[in-house]
DNA sequence: TCCACATTTAAACATTTGCTTAATCGTTTA
DNA sequence: TAAACGATTAAGCAAATGTTTAAATGTGGA
């Protein structure tokens, strides 16, 4: 009945952890969506982008300019942060402005930043 | 001086809130240590074993049956995570166990799994 | 209607990523 | 010392990713 691989061969490994830890783990449908929302984070031009719509709003091609990249890059970008509920838009005769979604983003950006800065005080305390 | 493309043609473009955004941007070094720290948990494998050590430590073995995976891959994840600070760990013997090594990372996969059920509440309600 | 411009989509490309197999390193024990 | 086992590293490969260029869509003004 058990599919336990013979991977750990020593009486050492604890049977009851691994279970546990198995049995405690969201579906992999949560935890796929959930590392498709991360992997926007995952890349330093959607990092820009998200850093500039949390000030104010900004329409395509202005954040084409604050990025120095082509309005095809950030715009796919920007479909994917879409996508992902990140951002929302709003049309304005041509312009297509966006801005932020939700406020969880705002959250992890500023955990993500208290880490490195964690990380980096704790990297220069250790000889 | 000014490098500005000739990107958006019309009056309409606000050059000050473009000047102002990319003045409050991060400097690129930043920006890409902070997105190489996201995509930490951007594979479904990575949250995986974060969520499992984040109970109680485990050897790479024993990571493996969690995930049901090859220890090479698991050795793989276990390394990059490592290398961002974001795991620790202590020999005992042949074995090696893994353990959080930031509380930041636990309250990022809080902060992301809140994202999804607001989300999905939210998705539930329109229309 | 026709044109101009902002945006999006499509196709193509180089790079990166995650996994596999095989080889190597470290530690324990016979 | 030699064998066994957990863990790591190296090399190779298929799949995914980010960007570019070109074409298409949509909106407003002449």
């Amino acid at each position: 009945m058990s599919e336990e691989k013979d991977v750990c061969q020593e009486y050492s490994v604890n049977p009851e952890a691994v279970a546990a830890a198995k049995s405690a783990l969201p579906d992999t449908a949560i935890l796929e969506e959930l590392s498709r929302m991360f992997a926007a984070f995952s890349d330093a031009s959607r990092l820009r982008i998200l850093l500039s719509i949390s000030e104010r709003e900004l329409c395509v091609c202005e954040l084409g300019e604050v990025l120095g990249m082509s309005m095809p890059a950030v715009s796919h970008h920007l479909r994917r942060l879409k996508d992902l509920g990140l951002v929302r838009t709003r049309r304005e005769g041509k312009l297509v402005y966006y801005s932020l979604d939700d406020e969880h983003v705002r959250e992890i950006l500023a955990v993500g930043r208290e880490h490195l800065a964690h990380r980096q005080l704790w990297q220069r305390g250790k000889q």
